[in-house]
DNA sequence: AAGTTGGTTATCCATGTGGCTAAGTATTGC
DNA sequence: GCAATACTTAGCCACATGGATAACCAACTT
């Protein structure tokens, strides 16, 4: 896709995808045991891994027959930060508001 | 949609509407305005502010024949909640890990 | 009153997404 | 070797998405 946060945002838009992250916050997984707790066939499910993986979200291994999956948490930073930077801005713009409105009287006709 | 994460994250996933959410923080604007410097029709153009505005990342009123946009802060902050929780899990995770390190010699066999 | 401006509505189209089933491959266990 | 396990690939389907045009309405401007 386009810019990282693109597939980084679509990946987050589903449920599915943002419980398997969650799940995997907390150490990596086999496909099998990711996918238990979903009420969806397991092809449909590996495609939302794939879109996790594209995303840049999480890696895998094979060994053997079976497929762990871990998480790659710096996408998750740059999103984070993406969003705190809009805060900032928007933040600082009510701070400039209220600066603003303290000189009110002198400045504004 | 189901949760509120889905719409925002789906809201998100597009480098028109977060250019939009970006111009916004610094202020409210009349569509026309928010329009100009993307290269789409209007009409496409508004079924992106439609949908933010469904997110409720954004809110409108009309006043005669403009209509001015601003930002709703709240759900970037919500969204960035649940990156930060996501985060914190993950390193107390490491820590974990580490502090089981420190104890490893006594408590592993 | 006529024209311009700022949106809005209605359609249409190609592609993407999330779901399925069926069938195939490669390991591992017995 | 045979069966079970753990994915994997292929194909199909309905609906959502991001784009376009054309035509329309309402409110200013002149």
């Amino acid at each position: 896709m386009d810019n990282q946060l693109d597939s980084f945002f679509g990946a987050m838009a589903d449920p599915t995808r943002r419980a398997v992250i969650e799940r995997l916050t907390q150490g990596p997984a086999p496909v099998s045991e990711l996918h238990a707790p979903h009420d969806i066939a397991l092809p449909t499910f590996l495609k939302h891994l794939r879109k996790l993986e594209d995303a840049g979200l999480v890696r895998s291994e094979k060994r053997g027959r079976v497929r762990t999956v871990h998480i790659e948490a710096a996408p998750l930073a740059v999103a984070e930060d993406w969003l705190a930077r809009q805060r900032r801005v928007w933040e600082g713009r009510l701070d400039r508001l209220s600066h603003l409105a303290d000189r009110l009287p002198p400045d504004v006709s």
